[in-house]
DNA sequence: GGGAGATGGTTGGCGACGCAACGATTCTCC
DNA sequence: GGAGAATCGTTGCGTCGCCAACCATCTCCC
């Protein structure tokens, strides 16, 4: 709220022509990218993304609470997609060794055969609609601002740990789909 | 130059930073604005952005397929969408004069009061999160990168008519929130 | 004019997600 | 050492959206 003058410029007169772009590209992308995944290998793109973060994990697993905050979803959420993947043997449950009440998904066999199946038809989606569209000098800028627009909506109390990479060791990441 | 990137490279040795930043940006922002929006005024970004479409359409009233086309949800999506509006009031189901098949939405009085008192809310998330986190300069290349990519996947056969404005001859404009 | 097909919108059924409430376990601190 | 608070994951319930099937109307063409 604060409709007052704020220490931007005002709200009228703002160009909303990026800000839609930006909502479109995404709603559109988004959905083809599902749909691509679905068609060819029956999977969700959120599935998809959820066995990546197994994949990428030490020793392919994660706990749920941190598996909710990489893929920016409820608890109830992972639980239950979760509970889709174990009906599909993708995933297993175990229970964590250092504390009773933790759960941890870890990725099965099959699940990493089908992530890596899978990775070709993903990886070629963003290729072919992702970077081919931007003009690849815009590249970098794009990546920076959308850094930056998420870093300034971490939880002001919260760790926000920056996810994906930089967290890692390193291990298990030649298990990854990325490079099969 | 520099890391010179073939038009349509391999999938392996892809850098996909820019691609999760873009993921992760999306998702928080559009939930933050969201939850904003739900807090202050009750409406969920969708409805509020329906109620957007209304307003800027001459007439204030759109036919219900094209509120589909442009709000990017499904035809039995803004059926139900439309539902919950009327129950609140919001808007008023019509049929098409031109074409007794249609139906139209026409925002209500009531409904562009609640548009009116939202705006601020919206337009100051926007500010705040999106154009306050991207350095000025960038703003205008990540306009051009993400109409490219929204571009590219417009239905081959389909107009991918560009919405938004534009289109409009105009009138109506003055009826619009991001000035009121 | 009238039937075949296209088009517009609604409905039934379903999947996916969030929130709040709930056990279960662990931590904290006296 | 044990009571109370914090944390972890699951479950009940409500919401929102999609797809497929459906009915109504319009269009085309014989």
């Amino acid at each position: 709220m604060t409709t007052e003058r704020a220490p931007s410029a005002s709200t009228d007169e703002m160009d909303l022509g990026p800000w839609r772009s930006f909502l479109h590209a995404h709603a559109r992308l988004a959905r083809r990218m599902d749909e691509d995944l679905r068609a060819v290998h029956a999977l969700s793109l959120q599935e998809y993304e959820t066995l990546l973060h197994l994949a990428e994990a030490p020793g392919r697993r994660l706990r749920m609470g941190r598996l909710a905050d990489s893929l920016l979803l409820s608890k109830s959420g992972v639980t239950r997609l979760i509970d889709r993947l174990v009906d599909d043997g993708l995933v297993e449950r175990t229970s964590c060794a250092s504390d009773a009440r933790g759960a941890e998904a870890s990725l099965t066999g099959s699940g990493l055969a089908r992530l890596r199946a899978a990775a070709p038809t993903h990886l070629a989606g963003i290729r072919d609609h992702f970077y081919a569209a931007i003009d690849g000098d815009d590249v970098p800028v794009v990546e920076r601002a959308m850094h930056a627009v998420a870093a300034g909506l971490c939880e002001p109390g919260g760790i926000c740990d920056h996810q994906d990479a930089a967290e890692h060791p390193g291990p298990a990441h030649d298990q990854v789909p990325a490079r099969a």
